[in-house]
DNA sequence: TGCGGCGTTTCCGTCAGGCGGAAACCGGTC
DNA sequence: GACCGGTTTCCGCCTGACGGAAACGCCGCA
């Protein structure tokens, strides 16, 4: 297809490079968006450019419109990043709003039973995302964050929303080959289904240094409802000095992840 | 270039409504994303079109974009609400993000050395936001949530934010007709005024059923650094059953701001 | 002080693609 | 089976998006 540009059809942009959503106007704009991730959360109009695919001047015009309007905001230093007004329509998102007002008080509460990081996480397609988490001075420093996105069969929350997924996303991770994080990493695919059925017996899964050597987690399944649909995890991430520490916390989180389960279901029933 | 239009400039378009970044491909997506507030949190198509004043057609040519990308979801009965994706990208904003993460711990500690509502709140123009709060079982009822927007004269943590603004803004708040929520709000410009003076001296403000008959906010500045600018305002909100209970909430208040402005210093000095 | 490099901003002619009216479509409801 | 509100599809017109290029501003270096 030499440059000839043919029919004005030849767009794709393969880009080589991470999202593209082609080449309409609205897709510029989501593109330029999408350059902020949890690794550039701040970059000036060039890297943006760069990033993007996009001409210097076509993302200078879209930069200068989102900022307009308040969906991305300039540094002193000149570098832009998201806007306040961006996250507040953001932080409206039902999925992480309603679960995190229902959440928080019995997320609270295991927190201060514990001291140990809690976290709350849904499933996106074969990844979790974390929704919210709570962390004290006395807990353990975790690698992953509020919004951040991880494959779902390498964390011990992800596990349990795995066991709780469709058969097809089931299958697909299980036939993809899993990232061995720690020695204890389980990674083959027979082990995975028998922890996957465990899961579903047992509710509660103990995800002994799976992730990282230093630590365990301990994850439960949040309905809607007592008996509804899986609608997020809910887990304790903690230092592993020996995994005798989760015995004591299946039950508080047990019944942390029930509350939350009635209350929602019990949400949305009204709401609708 | 038709008509002369002089300069080729008038195009600002009062269009009398309400937002508003007019004609623009990406004014109308950003239009459309706006139509989300807390009181819209999810819209049929036509609401949306209703809404942002667009024909039917191209809310649903942009809709569709913005689907496609994971802007917006759809439930099964239809309507549209702010996706995932988004709340992703924006919840790295870094002047909510960084915040947070400094400040989860100590609010943290504060919560569960008093069990009420420990709030995070940022200035925007003459509005605040707040930007995280912890809430238990046990903390009242209130009617701000995160991401929510409110007049700053109207609560404590904004009176603090207020006091620590810059002149012009302080009289543009001054200037505007205060709103009287209860019979105890102070809506005289000058009783303000010194109510200001009074914060900037004492740090720590009580603001006594200025918003709702039935609660009391202690409030303090959150500085960049011991001694560098307000970024934001650190409060405790409580039942009203005699403002005393404010007297032994000042100290550990004032920890709390003070370890969260030397980690901000620390931070940002180190980013940078 | 002058030069060259880098990032940003402005300009403007071209033409792709945004635009939206209208018509088809799809359940409900009376 | 006619009606009605909402959603989706179609398509021709013409506007405003597009991006190359040039001007600008800022720094560091000679």
């Amino acid at each position: 297809m030499g440059r000839a540009r043919p029919g004005g059809t030849a767009r794709v942009c393969e880009t080589g490079g991470v999202s593209t959503t082609r080449s309409t106007a609205a897709g510029k704009v989501l593109e330029v968006l999408a350059a902020f991730d949890r690794e550039h959360p701040a970059q000036t109009l060039s890297e943006i450019a760069q990033r993007t695919g996009l001409p210097v001047s076509t993302t200078h015009r879209v930069v200068g419109e989102l900022a307009a309007w308040g969906a991305l905001e300039r540094r002193e230093d000149g570098a832009w990043h998201v806007g306040l007004r961006l996250w507040e329509i953001a932080s409206g998102c039902p999925r992480t709003q309603i679960l995190r007002d229902v959440a928080l008080p019995f997320m609270q509460d295991l927190y201060e039973a514990t001291h140990e990081n809690v976290q709350l996480a849904v499933r996106e397609g074969t990844e979790l995302v974390f929704v919210e988490r709570i962390a004290g001075h006395r807990s353990v420093e975790l690698l992953t964050g509020v919004g951040t996105r991880f494959p779902i069969g390498s964390t011990g929350m992800g596990r349990v929303l795995l066991a709780h997924a469709p058969a097809d996303i089931q299958q697909e991770v299980l036939d993809a080959p899993q990232r061995a994080w720690t020695p204890h990493t389980v990674t083959d695919p027979g082990t995975l289904r028998a922890q996957l059925d465990r899961i579903r017996r047992e509710q509660v899964f103990v995800s002994d240094r799976q992730l990282s050597e230093s630590t365990v987690a301990v994850a439960a399944p949040v309905r809607i409802g007592r008996t509804g649909p899986v609608s997020a995890a809910l887990g304790i991430v903690f230092t592993a000095r020996g995994a005798g520490g989760a015995r004591g916390l299946r039950e508080p989180l047990l019944r942390a992840a029930y509350g939350i389960s009635d209350e929602l279901g019990r949400r949305t029933r009204t709401t609708d």
